[in-house]
DNA sequence: AAGTCGGGGCT
DNA sequence: AGCCCAGACTT
């Protein structure tokens, strides 16, 4: 296969585009960096406004850095993959302590820091600083998988496919890896591929060998497990009690109205009033259900019981979760919570103050 | 190599 | 009702 031909169609094609990606053309590797992160395994079109209002709420690496990590998850809130947050805020302090602020340009650099691995190390290489370093992600890795008709498209031979490409001589780093991206997500889709539309249909293997639809090989899943969550809207004269996550793990460091998972032969009022004494230490009186919500996680799915309970004694001395507190829930738009329990939050933080 | 980690948009 | 997304990290 000719290099260079293949590139001179794909940056032909690339050339004709609008953009479609906040950060195109950018070369602020902080502000690169933060759009990266924000899309590991999140469409475009959902990081788009979270980019925006990142970038004015944290402008520069050092204004990032000098936040508070609950002030980073209220920003991320309802973006998923909590950890990215986490990681992002502890990667900008880290900067600041090793490169005095400023982002490093080796990849092999950017890869030692926390969120930051083999395709977003490249990403930021290319993009920002116009390093010649391959930027795998999923669209790279189909389109590769097809133009080579790869049944098992391994790293190595993907990054040497790529770092062919960027040594033809022809067109910037940046240009190539962002176009081979656009040219997966939006012609060389996962179904329905535009094939007769492709500017590397010539070239494409698997196009000529009729396997496009079985390239790459689909993933192997298992059915997600189902659990009942008993949660409690806990009240105390005008106030509702809400505890933090711990930062490692599931939703890690976001705020959640206290609760837990229904245990066989409990009830999910049960679950919380045995949850509230376990986790907070605190005893309540459970009422009537207020809602319930289906969930699907990335490895699990749930149901969650909300119900209404009332303090009765004893005081919070949050265990499992890290803090307890009791807010106004005309303040409960200050925390960031995760996104099945955001009709909860919105219907409380919007009702008259309850007695 | 397999499991963990969100949420939503599209088919 | 699945499938997958400009992946990284842990075990």
């Amino acid at each position: 296969m000719r290099t260079g031909l293949v590139i001179d169609r794909l940056l032909g094609w690339y050339r004709t585009r609008d953009r479609h990606v906040p950060w195109r053309g950018e070369t602020d590797p902080y502000c690169v960096w933060v759009g990266e992160v924000m899309a590991q395994q999140t469409r475009i079109g959902t990081v788009a406004p979270y980019y925006q209002r990142f970038l004015e709420r944290f402008p520069t690496l050092p204004a990032l850095a000098e936040a508070h990590l609950d002030e980073v998850l209220k920003a991320w809130q309802g973006m998923g993959y909590y950890g990215r947050a986490r990681r992002l805020h502890l990667a900008a302090r880290e900067v600041m302590a090793k490169y005095g602020g400023d982002v490093p340009e080796d990849p092999a650099e950017l890869l030692a820091l926390p969120g930051i691995g083999p395709y977003t190390a490249g990403a930021i290489a290319s993009l920002a600083f116009g390093r010649a370093e391959p930027a795998i992600d999923g669209n790279v890795r189909r389109v590769f998988s097809r133009l080579f008709d790869l049944e098992l498209p391994d790293r190595s031979r993907l990054e040497a496919a790529a770092r062919e490409l960027l040594a033809s001589g022809r067109g910037d780093a940046a240009s190539v890896n962002q176009a081979l991206m656009d040219l997966g997500s939006d012609v060389c889709r996962p179904r329905n591929p535009a094939c007769e539309a492709c500017p590397l249909g010539s070239f494409c293997l698997a196009r000529a060998r009729g396997t496009v639809e079985s390239r790459p090989p689909p993933r192997a899943r298992r059915p997600l497990p189902h659990q009942n969550v008993g949660v409690g809207i806990v009240r105390r004269g005008e106030l509702v009690l809400i505890a933090r996550r711990p930062e490692s793990g599931l939703l890690g460091g976001l705020w959640e109205f206290p609760g837990g998972k229904v245990e066989t032969g409990e009830s999910p009022a049960d679950a919380v009033r045995r949850e509230l004494m376990e986790e907070i230490g605190i005893e309540i009186e459970v009422g009537d259900l207020i809602e319930r919500i289906d969930h699907a996680y990335s490895h699990l799915r749930v149901t969650l019981h909300f119900h209404a309970a009332i303090y009765v004694a004893g005081e919070t001395q949050a265990r499992a979760a890290s803090e307890a507190r009791w807010v106004d829930p005309k303040t409960l738009g200050d925390y960031a919570f995760p996104a099945a329990s955001l009709s909860i939050v919105s219907r409380l933080s919007q009702q008259r103050a309850a007695g």
